[in-house]
DNA sequence: ATCATAACGCTTTTT
DNA sequence: GCGTTATGAT
């Protein structure tokens, strides 16, 4: 073919296959045909990112790499240019034939791998592929990374020197064993908290130490404090690896350490899965950027898609670095915006970008919409928490809408317990997520650790979750006993169990061997009977069911109810697994409540802002917007955690798609106290003409929002003391209202006209020295009031102009003292 | 061994 | 304020 007749057939190529994607815009479809080499993929909120990853699979699965490269099949001829150039000038219908020629090595499905953070949002890949490619869409990996690590870890474990058939602990189970490794090692939990013990393991294994090497690098601090937890952290890991058990991070952990240590592995994956794709890429932590490299490091052909904006598990070692860096990970990256939002109306977007406006470390990006204005913002400052519930439940009600479309969002899962009374009293279908999970509830836990036990009897966790309960007389005393014997022989707690009644000081022995024939039994069935009649031998031969048949209380019959849900999810699984115990206890340990969401019933929902993300309402409801509870008191002193929590207001804002509802209470009552909250300084940061205000603290709240004082000088409502620190410092609402700045008339006049007040508020003026925390010295350039704020532009030291909202500069600025 | 009461601490957010 | 855990009494 001739070069000219080339270019004729690649672009004829490229023109019939973005004909197949016609219903995408055109930085969706560039998205979608930009397969190879590094791709970043900044999505905004609501800008079809889903779609657009769907369609990126389609396309990987039909044409390879045909819609982005030059190579032309060696089969084409001039006679497969003229049916390909027909086919794009519509003279004739793209038929299977000529798609096929446009393709250039089209990919397997098993060759494709989309990573997602959720189960939830991995399902819905799953089905949406499913829906578009038939049977060929279940064998793309479509997973979490949790899930997919398992799946690698399964095949491989033997490598690191665990069974495949290692067990999955969650964090309780975590904390359990952490608990437990701290009272033999003597330590008490007040001065050596687990959960901090937790946290320090998890930092080792993020930066991909093992244990030892953890350990060796503490000691060398001289810090017995630091020592000791490096110790607490090895025996920890050890416990695990003897219980043939991984905590979520070993998972990961473990994963990279595999595809790291052993180069055969690491190559089968990297050839396997010619194409990656990882979701919500900002919140990824080391480790699972890591994976992405490792997996990707092969051919490169990564796609992450993501959203600085919409960071918000750095709490969870999430870093924002990694999609911020990713260009400077790969040179040739090459990078797509999708701006256009498809999901909410043009007020809603415009209260998020203004709010959002605020953060200094970001990429930078503005949603737009062609849909219309819509509502305008409804705020509503309530009494208290009850006022704020009823009004949640009021303007449901009277909307007559349905109740699913309405969500209801909040800060702190405790908040949903006022919500989830009124909505009772006042009859409306809800649910929540999050919280106490079903897959926590101690009865379900305690039917999986059963199931655990039959499937990996090392697993000593579950072992003693269970081994008394129902009670079968086998004390603490003779346990630890066990438990001490295990240890010093170094053999398994149920291996010793098994044989107790010979030794010494074990006065329960007989009972215990007594249930490890059970569980020997039980082992027995697995293969004989299917997984749903054997869940039932289990609850029945275990006395589990039994026990809670004989007590009373009502609290046991919804106990019993749960066991049977929990077989619903057996059954469910069958039908995907085909009924192997291994299988369904691997779905299970990652599973959450969020995943059981049915979009179908008539309920309006209530969860956290985070758990949140990746979903849309029409109506949202975004509840206990005060200082204090959100931004969260423990974020208000640090800028970076102040910023991420603007993330979490940007994320909750960009839910809805038609009409957004903001309320506060001025006094709500929270661990056990009542205090008094001002409204979430995020509402101040929406433009005020956006806003309906509403409710009994309405003229306060108006008064509240004009800085500008008589003489004119600009102060801050916060008084002089900088802020606070705590919701609980303001008893009452006399306390509140002394910081209220009063205005007799609106503000008018220019802030240059500023002559200095007497007040002990920090005020600036333009041409003032001051001092910023993270930014160092500076003088003020020019002040614009702003929405009952203000912008200040300030010229630091360093020479570079910032521009920073008062309100929030405030807080780690001050003065240059003279 | 089991139950009752008292003390404690915890609330950010999740796989 | 609530749920979990520690302690003590039966």
């Amino acid at each position: 073919m001739t070069e000219a007749n080339a270019r004729r057939f690649i672009s004829a190529r490229r023109k019939i296959i973005e004909g197949d994607f016609a219903s995408l815009n055109p930085e969706q479809r560039r998205a979608v045909l930009t397969t190879e080499g590094p791709l970043l993929l900044l999505a905004g909120a609501g800008s079809g990112k889903t779609t657009v990853l769907i369609h990126r699979v389609v396309n990987l699965l039909r044409y390879g790499r045909g819609s982005d490269t030059e190579e032309i099949p060696a089969s084409c001829g001039e006679e497969e240019l003229r049916l390909l150039e027909q086919a794009a000038a519509g003279e004739i219908p793209v038929t299977e034939e000529i798609r096929a020629l446009c393709a250039v090595e089209p990919a397997s499905p098993w060759q494709v791998l989309a990573i997602t953070f959720t189960n939830k949002a991995a399902d819905e890949l799953k089905s949406r592929l499913e829906k578009a490619l038939g049977a060929a869409g279940q064998s793309v990996w479509a997973m979490t990374f949790h899930g997919t690590c398992s799946r690698i870890l399964r095949r491989y474990a033997e490598r690191l020197g665990f069974p495949s058939s290692f067990t999955i602990y969650d964090q309780a189970d975590s904390l359990a064993v952490m608990k437990r490794v701290l009272k033999e090692m003597n330590l008490d939990d007040r001065t050596w908290p687990p959960k901090a013990m937790l946290a320090a393991a998890e930092r080792a294994k993020g930066a991909l130490q093992t244990p030892d090497e953890f350990l060796a690098q503490e000691q060398a601090s001289r810090d017995i404090r630091r020592i000791r937890t490096a110790q607490v952290c090895k025996a920890y890991a050890q416990r695990l690896f003897d219980a043939g058990a991984m905590d979520f991070d070993d998972l990961l952990y473990f994963t990279v350490r595999l595809l790291k240590e052993n180069p055969d592995i690491l190559d089968y994956y990297q050839n396997k899965f010619r194409y990656v794709q990882i979701d919500e890429y900002q919140d990824t932590n080391h480790l699972q950027y890591l994976f992405a490299s490792l997996l990707a490091g092969g051919r490169r052909n990564i796609c992450v898609v993501g959203d600085d904006d919409q960071s918000i598990y750095k709490f969870r070692g999430a870093t924002i670095e990694n999609i911020l860096s990713f260009e400077k990970q790969y040179k040739d990256a090459r990078v797509i915006r999708l701006e256009q939002n498809y999901r909410s109306t043009g007020n809603i977007l415009r209260a998020a970008n203004a709010v959002i406006a605020n953060n200094t470390a970001r990429k930078g990006k503005n949603l737009w919409t062609q849909k219309g204005s819509g509502d305008k913002i409804t705020l509503y400052v309530a009494q208290n928490e009850d006022d704020e519930a009823r009004f949640v439940a009021r303007t449901i009600r009277q909307s007559g809408r349905p109740a699913r479309d309405f969500a209801i969002l909040y800060r702190t899962n405790a908040q949903s317990r006022n919500l989830e009374l009124t909505f009772k009293n006042m009859g409306i279908n809800y649910r929540i997520f999050g919280g106490t999970r079903f897959f926590d509830r101690a009865e379900v836990k305690d039917v999986l650790a059963y199931l655990c036990v039959i499937a990996n009897p090392t697993d000593e966790t579950r072992l003693l979750r269970i081994i008394n309960v129902p009670a079968r007389g086998i004390g603490s005393t003779s346990l630890e006993r066990v438990q001490a014997i295990a240890r010093e022989e170094g053999v398994s707690l149920f291996e010793v169990l098994s044989s107790a009644s010979h030794r010494p000081g074990v006065t329960a022995g007989k009972k215990m061997e007594e249930f490890c024939r059970m569980i020997g039994e039980l082992q027995q069935r697995i293969s004989e009977i299917p997984l749903d009649e054997f869940y039932d031998e289990v609850l029945d031969r275990t006395g589990y069911l039994a026990a809670l048949q004989t007590k009373n209380a009502d609290e046991n019959l919804s106990r019993i109810e749960n066991i049977q849900e929990l077989k619903s999810s057996i059954i469910k699984s069958m039908e995907n697994t085909g009924g192997d115990l291994y299988a369904y206890l691997d779905e299970v340990a990652l599973y959450t409540d969020m995943d059981t969401y049915d979009r179908e019933e008539d309920c309006t929902v209530m969860m956290t802002m985070h758990s949140a993300k990746g979903l849309e309402f029409p109506v949202v409801f975004l509840v206990g917007a005060e200082d204090g509870l959100f931004p969260s008191a423990m974020s208000i002193s640090d800028q970076e955690e102040m910023e991420e929590e603007r993330r979490l207001c940007y994320v909750a804002i960009t839910r809805a798609r038609e009409k957004l509802y903001i309320t506060c209470a001025a006094q709500r009552m929270l661990y056990g106290r009542t205090s008094a909250n001002l409204p979430s300084r995020f509402t101040d940061e929406i433009p005020p003409e956006l806003l309906d205000r509403q409710g009994v603290e309405r003229r306060r709240q108006q008064e509240r929002s004009s800085y500008w004082d008589d003489d004119g000088a600009f102060r801050s409502s916060y008084g002089g003391s900088g802020g606070w620190s705590h919701p609980g410092s303001y008893g009452s609402g006399a306390a509140q209202k002394k910081n209220v700045v009063r205005t007799s008339a609106a503000p008018t006049r220019k802030p240059s006209a500023i002559t200095p007040p007497p007040a002990k508020a920090p005020e600036f003026r333009v041409g003032d020295r001051i001092v910023h925390k993270a930014f160092g010295h500076g003088s003020v350039e020019k002040l614009t009031p702003m929405g009952g704020d203000a912008l200040m532009e300030i010229l630091f030291d360093s020479g570079e102009t910032k521009r920073l909202m008062l309100r929030i500069a405030m807080r780690n600025m001050e003065k240059e003292s003279s």
